[in-house]
DNA sequence: AAAATACTGGATCGATTGGTCCAGTAAGGA
DNA sequence: TCCTTACTGGACCAATCGATCCAGTATTTT
């Protein structure tokens, strides 16, 4: 317990970002297989015993490397999202919170493309990453439930559970399928405006289901 | 130019048919590289200097698995697709075709599943293999579109094929999120009512489009 | 019967994989 | 001052990677 600033200690957090930020940027665009340690040692230029003493193994960095990307992305997203007019018509703030999406995934899009790599790539037993990646998954589900649920705000409550449940599902799939189609032809997709019919979509699919009741 | 059945040849096809289906079972599964070449060897039963007289490399045999997982798939969606009723409104043709869709990824999820992989790995020179799915998916986009201008009948041409073409995007990107969605926990995932969500979004889309204008 | 074709079997290759080992070094605590 | 802790440097490991080689075996053509 050092009260006053260890330098080895404060040495060796830097080191264990350096390796983390090598990885986050090598598996994002490799996946895990793809990912050799002998590349990550490179990339970081930190040696092999380094990365071994602060990750137990791959799976290990693996799951660190999430953790990292979703916090970077994550908090970036809560920014936009705070910041938006809350007193604006439901479809304007259906289409912000895209466009907010949109933007934060443009910046870190790490998170998702080696989150929707995890997914697929399901292999035998790869344990602790996509095991994480599965936890994190229902964090940002129930987050996008209880935002939606606040724009419903005046329905029995009940339904705006039921509501909020259904939208966030339909969203954050067809955010996924978004994503994936600008990843095929990132320079020529328009991703603000795919998201932007995301949320119009969403804005349209709601009032059929209000009017369906 | 075996005017009559070759016995060699015939046996031949047939090894390369063993190679391909182990090779797409463990590609839909692992990606490109989870998938190594001895996995293939001992799946198949093959030996290696079979799998490299029938495929140049690593690299042909996956374009080859695309390929083939894609006609497999594409031969059911398009068996079901073709057996709907047209007199059916609108919203009931949507939605026929996204269940003929989620059937047919229920039955052969390969193709799409190493599609979306291969999509997210974008591994430094990797060539033929992404780039066939690349141009497979343009051929999918074609047919959405067709089939969509096809529903639209009755509205001017131009704006007809605008729609058409937004409707396809849309679609395409979300059924890919909802197939992901479904990969991430198959067991307890409503790939089935997933879908019909999306009929139902394509037509609230689409009205909202139409009365827009 | 001989030659050519279409494969198969299996040993083998150098390179790379994830991971270990351990002596060394710098800093903090006693 | 000495001991402990926190890390680093680099050699090293067996296993696996994608790929090659070539002698052998059917089968068909000449």
């Amino acid at each position: 317990m050092g009260p006053k600033t260890d330098r080895r200690q404060q040495h060796g957090e830097e080191s264990r970002q350096r390796i983390l930020d090598a990885a986050v940027e090598i598996a994002a665009e490799r996946g895990y297989e793809g990912t050799s340690m002998s590349l990550v040692r490179q990339r970081s230029g930190m040696p092999n015993s380094s990365i071994y003493w602060h990750f137990r193994d791959k799976d290990h960095l693996f799951a660190a490397v999430i953790d990292r990307s979703y916090h970077l992305w994550r908090d970036r997203l809560l920014d936009l999202i705070s910041a938006r007019d809350r007193s604006v018509p439901r479809l304007r703030q259906f289409q912000d919170i895209a466009t907010a999406v949109a933007d934060s995934l443009l910046e870190r899009p790490e998170f998702l493309s080696l989150g929707l790599m995890l997914t697929l790539e399901r292999r035998p037993v790869e344990a602790k990453a996509r095991e994480r990646f599965v936890e994190i998954r229902t964090e940002v589900h129930d987050f996008a439930r209880d935002e939606f649920a606040d724009i419903l705000h005046g329905l029995p409550e009940d339904r705006r559970a039921d509501l909020a449940l259904r939208l966030a599902e339909f969203t954050i799939a067809t955010a996924d399928g978004v994503f994936l189609a600008y990843q095929l032809n990132p320079d020529a997709y328009d991703l603000h405006g795919a998201f932007a019919t995301l949320g119009t979509a969403a804005d349209a699919l709601l009032e059929r289901w209000l009017s369906e009741s």
